[in-house]
DNA sequence: TTATAAATTTGTAATGATTTCAAAAACGAG
DNA sequence: CTCGTTTTTGAAATCATTACAAATTTATAA
């Protein structure tokens, strides 16, 4: 699915810099901040706001189109990915990985009470397998 | 247990700060921030420094002895209880509610992968039933 | 106890992500 | 094209967190 068809599946307008920054998740497996989607986008845009990042991730987290990541207390990440997974954050490296997650199982785990659940998060914290060989060395 | 009990099982010297921080999130139920952490004790111990609060809260994140929620992008709640459980966090009134979880589940969810996990967070946004009866009028 | 070293606390200043806001620019309907 | 709406932009403000060095408290040993 291409970014623009992405977006009208929201509801979400196609402008310039919103194709951009929904494309650019749709392509990073890395789980880019707002820092990092602007200092890239802002090459092949060169009158890009940093303000407008946020306005536009704000505005795709608020449609369901991108998920929010604030695992990092400081910073958010961002991820295109809208397939049910988990995460993995290093606490060595930082990075965040993707990792499979069976749906039934998380479901099945859904509170029953009166809450609507609009969004589930499911992440965990520890080592990474590359630093964790380079720790033995 | 007493925090001071408490402390002590996680190898943690109880100061006078530690304690009250350690105490504070045991009575608590909702998931303060630093913030009201830090503007409810400076009543009973009136030298208190806010870092003081950061560095306990970083402390006993290192040791298990408390949990960092970041749902909020912006700023960390902390949580003293400490069996299994999951968050469920109100888009509306911005409370975060302790949510009972299963932990067989939750431990069949883990990836199994040579990724060392040494914490889980699952959490829900959404509406709680109250905004949503709020909603309904 | 007393001296000394180590751990802890404190307050201020700096940092960095995010928000606010009003003006400018782009867009869309008639 | 023109008017009204939406979107973008940039600068300034806000707010949580971190850095850091001085001051205080606590532990240790003579």
């Amino acid at each position: 699915m291409t970014a623009r068809e992405h977006l009208e599946k929201y509801g979400i307008r196609p402008s310039v810099q919103r194709l951009a920054v929904m494309q650019y998740l749709m392509n990073s497996k890395t789980h880019p901040t707002v820092e990092e989607i602007y200092a890239d986008l802002v090459k092949e845009i060169p009158t890009l706001s940093k303000t407008t990042v946020y306005n536009t991730l704000d505005l795709l987290v608020a449609n369901r189109a991108v998920t929010q990541i604030t695992i990092e207390g400081g910073k958010a990440h961002y991820d295109g990915f809208t397939h049910i997974h988990s995460h993995f954050y290093c606490n060595e490296c930082g990075k965040i990985f993707d990792m499979p997650c069976d749906e039934k199982h998380l479901r099945t785990l859904e509170p029953k009470n009166g809450f609507i659940i609009e969004s589930t998060q499911l992440y965990y914290t520890g080592i990474c397998p590359e630093c964790r060989s380079k720790n033995e060395n």
